[in-house]
DNA sequence: TAGCCCCTAGACAACGTTGTCAAATGCCGG
DNA sequence: CCGGCATTTGACAACGTTGTCTAGGGGCTA
């Protein structure tokens, strides 16, 4: 009783086929194939002959194959900055349930803010035929996606707009949120607010800085050009701005960061100085409630972004035919503590 | 001068193959694969030719075909219980750079603790033919990898080690870690020290009791069956574990934290409490210091597990023949202020 | 019992790529 | 001017799966 050495036992680096089984089994190829994806047609004995057959060979089927024929991979493609950042983690899972309910994988990819290495992702993400892209861009051109859009490649763009393209976005209302969070300064008394924000090549950074310029000319209030720092959110960088804001013959009695990297900066440079400063932080953080003071934020929901663009992404996927879209999801001011700290002027 | 639909312009949903690329420049169909794929053997004007007609057509080349035909992959599945933790961020980044290093993409899912799930997404993975795994378990039973390690799936377990199967896997010293975190306290004077973890059937969970209780047995200290408290880590449990420890009639001094989700709720039980209770954490987390007192912990370091799980994985996929290994990544405790208070008897 | 239909099962081509091999071309030396 | 060699190029099969189409067998009706 001799048997060809595939079709009988695994052999290190080989795997079973279809027609492997189908061989084992004593039925053709198609037959198989009925088994693996639960089509009918199928009588109950011979099922259970290939079921065996699958189990003892320890059978799985080529998805690579299934891929090429069918044309759908059942897979959609996340690019995002970082997935260390806490901002990005909820999101990407948020991003992976609704994939999962739709029966679909998640690769995903950290583009470290380089439009480059974006590109480079985005177009590798694009060979493996996913059907769909959720993307946070770095870069501000993404022209290099036409092709790929017009092959039909579902793609929603998150957190940040596309350049030069027209596609879906999912923002979160960065301009109304900063301005709120402003306001809520000026409300309890502030005249004199610092903002230290991100580069401002970055979307949410410019409208960050718009909704302070709103908020502080809806009040009347004067922006001294001291007042404003753009830039690396590099702790560095924040510390030596939050530092210069401080130390000035006038200094600001608030600060307004824009984002959490910065706020948590910003927290240990306060935490340091020798007079009370309020701080309003754009961006929640899980333990924002424990420091003392707690600290007031921004929050943005990066979840419901995530949600929110796979939905629309999977619309689209079930063929939706719809024009993009620019959905804005709200934010939420949570005072806490710090954003309530009234001015001491020195 | 008509030309077919397919091969000219972009039609919806319909992507142009080589063969579309060899007709439009002229060539042959090897000639075009050739081109894409860098292979010697093409003259400088054969390839403009097929260059221009790849940029004309917006060509990408599909990878599942060549993923079919070449049996290797380029890419490497993780599965993680949930992205959305904080310290599977780094993590899996780490994995992502390690991967990316060997030019193969990430696959990422998250598990959500659900063995069953753990398991769907595995054998997703390698349907999908990935070269190797990297595995944070869920379940205790892995035997149904045995199939596609045979196969030549290079697998590496990391954080907990796989059940009923012998394979990689990468660990923090958790005995070590949660001994020296006890051993500290003891040193500050503490004598009833509660110990609230997870679930125990978690293997993390086990080693860290284990650390607890030879801590405590090599300070010549009883242990009393109420101040070990092991479950999920919902606040809630956490919560009421923790109020039950320090209500009794001799409460315990000081608490060591089983992980980062129970420290985080620890802290708020605490802050609440009418006297000082010491405590260090399992686990480090980016606002530590920010906490007033600064919470005392014992550090993994998550990337640098990811980094070695990785790197034992592309091990195996360049060829070592090594068998399975278990590596230890130390531990490491950063006094904050939370573990040095002092014992208040009552 | 013939004729029909339904149900199960398998043969075959196709998906888009790459490896193999052979043909065609051009160049060299004799 | 011819044989031989190197270089460029293309025809063809194969990867493992699924869609289509057809064959065969069994049961039903007339």
């Amino acid at each position: 009783m001799t048997e060809t050495a595939r079709g009988t036992s695994l052999r290190y680096g080989t795997r079973p086929t279809m027609k492997d089984v189908a061989a084992r089994a004593g039925v053709g190829l198609k037959t198989v194939s009925r088994v693996v994806n639960g089509e009918p047609g199928v009588t109950p004995d011979t099922e259970r002959r290939v079921q065996e057959a699958i189990a003892a060979l320890g059978f799985r089927r080529n998805d690579s194959a299934r891929i090429l024929r069918k044309g759908r991979t059942a897979s959609i493609g996340l690019v995002l900055e970082d997935l260390a950042d806490p901002f990005y983690g909820p999101l990407s899972r948020a991003v992976e349930e609704v994939a999962r309910s739709h029966g679909a994988l998640l690769i995903n990819g950290s583009s470290a803010e380089d439009p480059a290495r974006e590109q480079e992702l985005v177009l590798a993400l694009c060979a493996r035929r996913v059907d769909g892209l959720v993307v946070i861009p770095a870069g501000d051109d993404h022209r290099y996606l036409e092709p790929e859009i017009a092959a039909g490649v579902a793609t929603v763009f998150v957190d940040r707009p596309a350049g030069r393209i027209d596609a879906d976005v999912v923002l979160s209302d960065n301009f109304g949120g900063a301005r709120d969070a402003v306001a809520h300064l000026i409300a309890h008394g502030h005249r004199r607010i610092g903002f230290i924000g991100d580069q401002p090549r970055i979307h949410t950074a410019k409208e960050r800085l718009r909704g302070y310029r709103t908020a502080m000319a809806a009040a009347g209030l004067p922006v001294d050009g001291s007042w404003v720092s753009l830039g690396s959110t590099a702790p560095d960088r924040v510390r030596s701005a939050a530092a210069e804001m401080l130390a000035a013959r006038e200094p600001v009695t608030a600060l307004f960061a824009g984002n959490n990297r910065v706020t948590v900066t910003a927290v240990r440079v306060l935490r340091a100085h020798h007079r009370p400063v309020a701080l309003v932080g754009f961006d929640d953080f899980e333990l924002a409630d424990l420091v003392h003071p707690a600290i007031t934020v921004v929050a943005q929901d990066a979840a419901h972004l995530g949600r929110t663009a796979a939905g629309l992404l999977f619309r689209h996927l079930d063929g939706a035919g719809e024009p993009p879209r620019r959905l804005e999801i709200p934010t939420r001011l949570i005072p806490r503590g710090s954003g309530e700290i009234a001015p001491t002027d020195g």
